[in-house]
DNA sequence: ACGCCCATGAAGCGTTGCTTCACGCTCAAT
DNA sequence: ATTGAGCGTGAAGCAACGCTTCATGGGCGT
């Protein structure tokens, strides 16, 4: 293969007219322009520029050679612009991972953000369960995912890295005349004569009822498996029971259930940021991290 | 500037998914590819590779770096391809430059052979004076010139490489009814009474009438001075005198004039292949050079 | 005739890029 | 569960390459 860094040199010595011009320009010495052309024209076989007194002038296989190499750098500095792009965040795709509950709470702000202050990069947003996210983050289908999990379960994936977004601490529905219904806060042990709606038996709020209860001295009667939080929430309004659910969950509640605060002593989630930890990240993936980090601390602060 | 080895690196990694096949393809090993591509990913400031269990996978980056890359390639074989093409005769311009006697008596034999040895060489051709020949040649104008010179005066120009191609003896012009005219052979001293027609006073044949007269113990009377060879033909043939020329010159001969061949001791001209002494010359300079030597040996042979 | 510009050469040094050898990992077959 | 094949990666070392420095020679303009 030509070498292209000959090429450049001969394209230079061909445009200005004279080596010694050439090695001025690119930051060499004359010798060294010199002493490549001379090796470029013995791999091309033929002389590639006539020697005069003042200057060079190339040959006809010299002028077809630094054509190619001017169609060749050209192609190089576009590489190199492209490059830049995605480094300056003026360019590229960022896939984003997301599970259901934080995807209705977090990301509207977080969109509606990113297209603001990156406007030329492009959002790629999928939802989907726990297990798959972190499939997506292991395969580079998706750069950054969010994740979950509970104090007795920490995620930990090799490879990957995690920072904690957020604590997303668990509340009590009620219903809008439940007995509880005008109070901000409430502990569970004012809870052990309710019956309670939960998610799937096998959701982790399940098992945060379980063990919050338990704390409390009582065992809890399921009177309903809803299929998600708005399910739930129906089931709770109509005075079926009541409620554990993350926050976020319910950041925009149904209008005939009210939601409660619980202590410290029910265990709260925790969302997590997730990625690979390659020695080298994505530029869109870094703006995507920081951005995330930030939005989540005003999310934390003023919810 | 990118390094272009290492674009096509990556193409190749990109291309077959797997850095050890990339590697197997390019006659490196492994641990190469991988160092070089790494050094890549540096260089460009991003990850350019998902690495996996089974292989790699381009990032969006490495996608738009080896697009390039292969662009790039292309041309590059593109390049060598035209050199190729240069180096093997099939494309590429060569510039002659010739004297007018030898125009009319080689040129001929020498284009019809040129045209169907290298049919897809275009082929220049410059007739001029001597000198001008020389600076032809200096400036890279031709590749080739065919000069000529007499035994007193041999042409020797720094830098410049001589084959001698033929000996132009000189012969005798005589009208059709001059009392010579039915010999093939005469002697300076059969001419001593004779008019004589040269071409100008310091045309190089009027030094050989010079020489040759005085040779033989005469001086010669000088008839006329004709501007060509074609114009002392005609004032041979109408009886105003006899003339000296190279037989090049009068391969053709007016039908009035008769051509006698003369002695050894009058000096024949000598016509030479010159060139640039480049340590590279041109493929195409190369075919024609071989050419001339061979259409100089048939003509010297079998005038 | 002088100085200037240009291309070029020999020698030497620093960098680079490769190979070799070895390791850790994942997947699939036994 | 174990083994083996395939893949990427790392450290060390060696050879080649490309550059600089210093010096030479030729042609041109003042």
């Amino acid at each position: 293969m030509l070498d292209v860094r000959r090429l450049a040199l001969l394209a230079a010595v061909v445009d200005t007219g004279s080596m010694t011009a050439a090695a001025e320009q690119l930051g060499y010495t004359p010798s060294a322009v010199s002493q490549q052309l001379r090796r470029l024209e013995v791999e091309a076989g033929q002389p590639l520029l006539h020697r005069q007194a003042r200057g060079v002038r190339p040959t006809e296989a010299g002028a077809v050679l630094a054509g190619h190499a001017r169609h060749v750098l050209r192609r190089l500095s576009a590489a190199e612009a492209d490059l830049a792009e995605l480094a300056g965040l003026r360019r590229g795709t960022i896939a984003l991972g997301v599970f259901p509950t934080v995807a209705s709470a977090l990301l509207p702000q977080v969109v509606s953000r990113f297209r603001r202050q990156y406007p030329d990069l492009r959002l790629d947003v999928r939802s989907t369960r726990f297990d798959e996210l972190v499939e997506l983050l292991e395969n580079g289908t998706v750069g950054i995912a969010l994740l979950w999990d509970y104090a007795w379960n920490r995620v930990d994936v090799p490879d990957i890295s995690l920072t904690p977004l957020l604590d997303d601490p668990t509340v009590l529905i009620v219903a809008a005349d439940h007995r509880l219904a005008r109070k901000r806060f409430t502990t569970m042990s004012e809870l052990a004569g309710e019956e309670w709606i939960v998610r799937a038996h096998d959701h982790p709020v399940a098992e945060v009822l379980e063990r919050s209860c338990r704390a409390a001295g009582f065992t809890p009667k399921i009177a309903f498996e809803a299929n998600d939080y708005q399910e739930a929430q129906a089931m709770v309004s109509v005075g079926l029971g009541v409620a554990l659910a993350p926050r976020t969950a319910v950041r925009n509640p149904n209008p005939d259930v009210r939601v409660l605060a619980l202590g410290t002593d029910v265990p709260a989630r925790r969302v997590l940021l997730a990625h690979r930890q390659d020695r080298l990240r994505a530029p869109a993936e870094l703006a995507m991290h920081q951005l995330l980090v930030d939005v989540a601390r005003e999310y934390q602060t003023k919810p």
